[in-house]
DNA sequence: CCGTGTCGTGTTAGCGCAAACATGGCTGCG
DNA sequence: CGCAGCCATGTTTGCGCTAACACGACACGG
């Protein structure tokens, strides 16, 4: 009985969900009514939109996306591309998204590319559009801009994404954050600093470089060989062990906590101590960071203003307050945690004991 | 020119993209024909579907989902409804679901809640329910069942939910894996295990401690008192400064790695060494875990298998293949990986002299 | 040779909604 | 007092697609 009531509650005698004929039916007035309601038109008489709405409340009506979106061509509902969720920092942008286009009404319809090649992720645009969404976000695209010139007839916004496409943008200021993590490093009196990047493919990873490569260069120290891992701990871990038989290495950025924290336990395996012998910088700042041992010293991203900033562009471009001619990119700027694994170096560069042999293999 | 040629691709002459008229008139067809060519119905002439299909790529034509969706009732759409992703567990599990639903050309809709009440809940069901998802599937469900009872109209997967209710589940066996890890330690001569469990709330975290306490009645050993995270690093480090202080603690089961994580720092700066005087297991197999120090032994999630599993039984619903009263719940089995967080009791609980002064770091 | 299928295709109607236009009652101002 | 203008509401139409049915051509068996 409360079963078939619940039933009745949501299905009218036609077998379908209730519609605005429904309602309009119970209410006593036209559908196109119904509808001036449910959008909020001003034009409503405070009683009908009363009757309306207690007619709705009794069905249980809820509008139909779909017949709106086929009536109108919006759909209220933008399309996210993102890579691997198993990145910290991925998620992080994405729940950011998320919760802020919910904020705008905006449903949001997630597609994930394994490999950002640009077959994949033209398919992710095409899946996208057959689902009508009315703008794009494409979260930390890492590959480089050709496929941005596809053909989509709607908006986009690239998350740090190559800076040179005809899109907009939002983008962690990268080159910013690298530049600190060095000079925080330096002013400790470490000769140099040596540089754990990312993947080469990675539009962030090759920002991040570029400036540890121009901050040693305005410092004028010797530039170190970089070396790459893949963002996980393991290859941190792996490289790690290399590192640590570089006896003049006594300082390191890591682009980004994982491999902060791999290259951390390859170190302690080879008995130098962590800041001791060797100071490490990282970048993200996750929230283990602060639990490592020793805790990590870091860049934060403000991943709620990537999602902030990145859905209200996409938002502007809607409504058409966005000026197709301002490309531009905005940039959010991170900041430092200073924690312990950083220290001052224990024997300065300044005096007679042969400073920092330069590089090596 | 080329700007207008693309123009000319996307958009036909009433300022529009194209439609399955359009693709009509191109082909010498009627739109039916289209349609069943689009839906690949077989009763196609081969050489009229190559002339459609000529005609499709020609003007880059897309169905409009919107308009199928009206039209047929399916959307092709499934509904996430997901809790904070800066969770391990929850962006994992909702990358595999993601991943498992576009492999069946399903759309994903998702949806974030903050806070796991009951009203913020209905809210994501309502918002779902409007763009006209074809399914539901819950990630994680950190609340009671009262909400399920919510009419929704479609099909529910509920993962990692409570096992009373009305709709199919998916779920980690949390049980099993517990039981392993308290054997694990009791097999190496622990006298009892802690536990470090998540919030009450949380079903998992229930599940978790449930489990515990019914191990340790099962080997007849005492119970210590359960101590309470909320699944951060942070929560760990605040609660492991207090365990610290118990010197009869030797090892302990923490509900997640990020709590065995903020516990061992706590450990390590009260001077307890891990696994030397306490040994941990962790819960998840975050794939930092393996680079902590030490290595965290853990329990590892088939988080892929969860996906695959909501997904699949999402789609049968859809298929009307699954019957109704099978309300059972799909469980994966998780397994144990051994690291070095976990060794053999120092001082053996039964003779005098210390067997095996355990290794350390 | 005519019924009965089957196959390829066309025609019609309607999914639920909102844009555009229509209508009729009322207000306000010269 | 009469007409312009506005307000609340109704009517018509079509968004793009597919279900259901219609239709002609041809095949085959009795």
């Amino acid at each position: 009985m409360v079963e078939a009531g619940r039933r009745k509650a949501v299905e009218n005698h036609r077998g379908r969900p209730p519609s605005m004929a429904d309602v309009a039916a119970l209410a006593g007035v036209s559908a196109q009514t119904v509808s001036r309601v449910v959008n909020g038109s001003r034009n409503v008489d405070p009683e009908t939109q009363d009757r309306v709405e207690r007619a709705m409340r009794m069905i249980n009506y809820q509008p139909n996306s779909a017949a709106r979106a086929l009536a109108t061509g919006r759909n209220k509902m933008i399309g996210i591309i993102s890579f691997d969720l198993e990145a910290y920092g991925n998620a992080r942008a994405l729940q950011a998204i998320v919760a802020r286009a919910q904020s705008h009404d905006y449903s949001v319809d997630v597609v994930t590319v394994k490999h950002s090649n640009e077959g994949d992720i033209a398919k992710a645009f095409q899946r996208l559009r057959r689902q009508n969404v009315d703008g794009i976000i494409v979260n930390q695209a890492q590959v480089l801009d050709s496929f941005l010139s596809l053909p989509t007839g709607v908006p986009v916004v690239v998350v740090d994404g190559d800076i040179e496409h005809r899109y907009r943008g939002v983008q962690t200021d990268h080159a910013a954050g690298s530049a600190i993590a060095v000079r925080h490093l330096l002013d400790l009196g470490h000769e140099t600093v040596w540089h754990l990047a990312g993947p080469n493919l990675s539009i962030p990873a090759r920002r991040r470089a570029e400036a540890w490569l121009a901050a040693l260069n305005d410092a004028d120290r010797p530039v170190p060989q970089v070396l790459y891992g893949d963002w996980t701990a393991a290859s941190g871990y792996e490289v790690g062990r290399e590192m640590a038989r570089i006896p003049e290495m006594t300082a390191v950025f890591a682009a980004n906590d994982q491999m902060a924290l791999g290259l951390m336990r390859a170190l302690h395996e080879a008995g130098r101590s962590v800041p001791g012998d060797v100071s490490i910088v990282g970048f993200d700042n996750i929230p283990e960071s602060g639990y490592f041992l020793p805790p990590l010293t870091t860049i934060d991203q403000d991943f709620e203003a990537i999602g902030r900033e990145s859905v209200e562009l996409l938002m502007a471009q809607l409504a058409g307050t966005d000026t197709p001619e301002a490309r531009g990119v905005t940039t959010i700027t991170p900041r430092i945690v200073v924690r312990s694994s950083t220290t001052r170096r224990a024997r300065p560069p300044s005096d007679a004991s042969p400073r920092g042999s330069a590089p090596r293999s």
